[in-house]
DNA sequence: CCGTACTACTTTGCATGACTACATAGTGAG
DNA sequence: CTCACTATGTAGTCATGCAAAGTAGTACGG
C-alpha cells in the first residue's frame, strides 16, 4: 500500500499523475514515483507493481513513448518516457476533469 | 454512465458523498442522489446500480443504518439511511482525507 | 571470477468497486 | 387490469491498484 492514500483516491489519479510528470521532460520509471511523492510531500508513494503496468497502459493509448538509454551513474538501463502528442492534448484534458472534480467536491469539504 | 465524471474518479468519492450526504438527517437512496446531483451542479449523477450496493456496502461497515418507511407521496415505501456515531466518525476522517488528496493535487492542477 | 548489493524493469494473481442492464414490487389512475 | 411512475435490488462485466516475486544489468570486495 501507499502512506497516506487510499487506493481508491489514486484511482483516474494515477494517469494524470504520470502524464503531468512527463510534462516537463522526459523520465524513466522509478526517478517518476520519486518525482510525484516530492511534488506532492510524500502523499504519493506507490510501488513498482502499480507504476509500471500503468505506463505500459498509457504507451499502449499512445499517450507516452518509452525509449531505453543506458543509465549514467551505473545500473541497468533506463527506459525514458516522453509525451506524445496526443499525450500532451489528454494531460490537458484530464487536468480541467481534476479541476471539475475538485470543484464540484468543494461544498462538502467546507464545514463540518 | 455518470454524464461528467470518469468512473474511476468517483471511486473513493461515493462513499464520502453517501456519508456526508447524511450528515444533516436521513434520505433514502433516489433522493441523495438527486441531492448530490445538485450540491454538484450536476457533475456526480450515478445510477441506481452505482448507489445501492454502496450504500449496502455501508451499512454492512455499519457506517450507516436504513429504516423503511411508506411514502408520503404515494408510491412504495423508501429506506431512510442515517449515519452512526460510527458513520459520522468515518465521515469525519474522509473529509480530511479528501482534503489531503485534494491539497497533494493542488501542484498539478496549476498552470499548464 | 564469485558473491553481494543496488538499481531498474516486468509479471502474476487477486480484490475491489463502478457500470450496464435487467428484475421485482408498491401505488394510483383510467 | 393495465399502464406509468417510483423505488429498491442484483448479476455479470471490466478496469485497475497492489503485493509479491522474478529477471537483469552494473559495480565492488575478496
Amino acid at each position: 500500500m501507499q502512506s497516506s492514500t487510499d487506493g481508491n483516491l489514486l484511482r483516474g489519479t494515477l494517469d494524470f499523475l504520470l502524464l503531468a510528470s512527463l510534462e516537463h521532460g522526459p523520465l524513466y520509471g522509478l526517478r517518476i514515483i520519486q518525482d510525484v511523492q516530492q511534488r506532492t510531500g510524500g502523499h504519493f508513494n506507490f510501488k513498482e507493481g502499480t507504476l509500471y503496468p500503468a505506463l505500459h497502459r498509457l504507451e499502449k493509448r499512445n499517450l507516452i513513448q518509452g525509449e531505453t538509454r543506458p543509465s549514467d551513474t551505473g545500473g541497468p538501463p533506463r527506459k525514458y518516457y516522453h509525451l506524445t502528442p496526443t499525450g500532451q492534448t489528454e494531460l490537458t484534458r484530464q487536468r480541467e476533469e481534476q479541476r471539475a472534480h475538485a470543484r464540484a467536491l468543494r461544498p462538502y469539504l467546507e464545514l463540518a
